[in-house]
RNA sequence: CGGAGCGUAGCGCAGUCUGGUAGCGCGUUUGCUUCGGGAGCAAAAGGUCGAGGGUUCAAAUCCCUCCGCUCCGACCA
């Protein structure tokens, strides 16, 4: 392929709306253009890589077992009634109607099609187990969507479903997955780690995401260097020492007007939050609750949710607040609310507390040297671990201290168990012709989210770095010299020699000065570049240069012996 | 959905406060000179100033309404 023929158009400057370096490389190199908030053309550069992708994905499926099919973007509503998540899935989902005002959704994943699908394939243990998988583009009305392909509005995800006859069956459908996944990503270049997750609505299900660590990462994740446990900070489990607090005196109150915060209230009195008990009313499946932290903590809604197992946790609105307390929020302690009956939940790390400052329960007014013990009316089965974990806590599993780090969720394996195969009734007879509901797995992976992160994960100062695997192009081939005959016919037969063995190769053939051409070469990161000039011909040959190596490791080569040297230098 | 900001040439921006009929850099086109790490000179093309309404002799600029985009937060299989 020649440049002047690839509409390949690169940019100086960086977009005024891109943040974090993959997404300003993803523009300024050529792979994409934003077309609407969240939406992106894929341009020849980025279609090549994400094609690559896709195609070490569909290798990797179909290497583990798993057959590829297509389902429809546009899905009928009723499917997703039938597990009720027409109603659940809320505005995450982009919903449209036929001219007969059928009612569609715009797929943001499959389960349901692929439930319903299994359902009226497989009537037979002899046909399990089977993993179905697809590559689509998926669609989802985020409210914010950002960072370019990171998080928009519709992307291309690998989604598989695995069905089993049990639960060890299932197991090993979702080791198999795993394992398939932990291939794919070091196939592109990626260092993506497995760490467990909450499984949400599905209760402790096992579930792995897989990220890539990167600052520019949305989500958090704990690891702890004593023992390898990796969890999100919604999952992370953390242990807490005892405490040993001396006792104190009765209680007394605090006048502390205008203070809301713990911050105002600690300044208020010359304290530090540790000092304090945060006391916030959550509402939880519309019952009110206490949840008493340290001060200086935050509440993680997802172990709460599962601590208390709600379908649903919310910070209360003003008057749950007053009513549960009896004072406005930003007074609310555990010491005699308003409603007696009122459960108060306290993270593990409070257990023993004592000389505590907590709200007063009356506007204004604190208390100082409260004993939680003596003080409060807490069952002792309501002290549990939940908090938001954060660097330095003690490790659950070994009691070292924990990293927090960044991450970018590339995929996720997920056991579903039968949530959604009861949901269809999709059953298979045994050999005794009895009925099962099939035990059911899902795995995605984002397939535009990894080519990001792949940029993301490997650039400098200069632009990309892309592994050989998912490069645009592998090589590119700089003609210094187009306007020079024998220059271009050098050029030209190397670009031939590449083709015949199997390697993609850009020649720019532009009339741009060097300096123009070897910066372009930077920006789109092509792994090795192969400069033809006058000069260098004159010099002995032309010369090949990794694009993560440094100018001085430039080799020069005669041009005949180009082509096997760069092969050789590609496949380091 | 709450808070903030921004919409002016393909891209990045100035001009808006204090109204007077649109500018800079990059890119694009042409010519000459250059030519191994984003060249120089000269010429040229390219704009419903986000949309609609209002005030005014006159609106990119002031007022109103709407739309779009970005950031922070909430949310996120």
């Amino acid at each position: 392929m020649k440049w002047t023929k690839s509409l390949i158009q690169t940019l100086r400057e960086n977009p005024g709306d891109a943040e974090i370096d993959s997404h300003k490389l993803l523009i300024r190199a050529g792979l994409a253009r934003k077309v609407a908030g969240g939406l992106y053309a894929y341009l020849p550069l980025g279609m090549r890589s994400l094609r690559k992708i896709q195609q070490i994905v569909r290798e990797e499926m179909d290497r583990a077992g798993a057959l590829e099919i297509v389902s429809p973007i546009l899905q009928p509503a009723e499917l997703w009634r039938t597990t009720g998540r027409w109603d659940t899935m809320g505005p995450n989902m982009f919903k449209l109607r036929d001219r007969g005002e059928h009612e569609f959704a715009l797929g943001p994943t499959a389960e349901e099609v692929f439930t319903d699908l299994a359902k009226s394939l497989i009537s037979s243990y002899r046909q399990l187990p089977v993993t179905i998988y697809q590559i689509q583009w998926k669609f989802r009305d985020e409210t914010r969507p950002r960072f370019g392909l990171m998080r928009s509005k519709e992307f291309l995800m690998k989604d598989a479903y695995s069905f089993d006859v049990d639960a060890e069956g299932a197991d090993k459908s979702y080791w198999n997955m795993y394992h398939a996944y932990e291939r794919i990503y070091e196939r592109c270049g990626l260092k993506a780690v497995p760490v467990q997750a909450d499984g949400g609505d599905m209760g402790d299900s096992m579930t792995h995401e897989f990220h890539v660590l990167a600052d520019a990462g949305e989500d958090g994740i704990a690891f702890c260097e004593g023992c390898g446990y990796a969890a999100n900070l919604e999952k992370a489990e953390r242990r807490v020492a005892p405490r040993a607090d001396a006792e104190c005196p009765s209680y007394e109150e605090v006048h502390t007007p205008g203070a809301k915060t713990i911050e105002q209230v600690a300044a208020f009195m010359g304290l530090s939050g540790s000092a304090f008990v945060k006391s916030l009313i959550y509402s939880a499946d519309g019952k009110p609750v206490m949840v008493c932290v340290e001060g200086d903590r935050d509440v993680n809604d997802v172990k709460l949710k599962r601590f208390l197992g709600a379908k649903k946790v919310e910070l209360a609105d003003f008057e749950t607040v007053l009513k549960a307390s009896g004072a406005n929020a930003g007074s609310v302690g555990p010491v005699k609310p308003a409603d007696a009956s009122l459960r108060i939940v306290c993270d593990i790390a409070l257990k023993g507390a004592r000389g505590c400052i907590v709200g007063a329960n009356k506007d204004d007014y604190h208390l100082k040297n409260v004993d939680l013990a003596r003080d409060c009316n807490i069952a002792d089965a309501d002290f549990a671990d939940l908090v938001i974990a954060r660097e330095g806590d003690i490790c659950a599993k070994c009691g070292k201290p924990m990293a927090i780090k960044r991450g970018i969720e590339v995929g996720q394996v997920f056991k579903l168990g039968t949530k959604y195969s009861a949901a269809f009734n999709a059953v298979y007879k045994n050999d005794k012709l009895e009925e099962h509901v099939m035990i059911m797995g899902c795995y995605g992976v984002g397939v535009s989210r990894t080519l990001q992160a792949v940029i993301e994960q490997s650039h400098d100062k200069d632009g990309i770095v892309w592994p050989a695997s998912v490069a645009p192009y592998q090589v590119i081939v700089e003609n210094l010299d187009p306007d020079k005959e024998e220059v271009t016919k050098v050029a030209d037969e190397l670009e031939s020699a590449l083709e015949a063995k199997g390697i993609d190769v850009l020649v720019d053939d532009r009339a741009e000065r060097p300096g123009v051409k070897f910066k372009d070469a930077d920006l789109i990161g092509f792994p090795v570049r192969v400069v033809v000039g006058a000069k260098g011909l004159a010099n002995g040959g032309v010369e090949v240069k990794r694009r993560d190596e440094d100018k001085s490791k430039t080799r020069i080569v005669a041009p005949a012996e180009a082509a096997a040297l760069v092969a050789e230098v590609l496949s380091k």
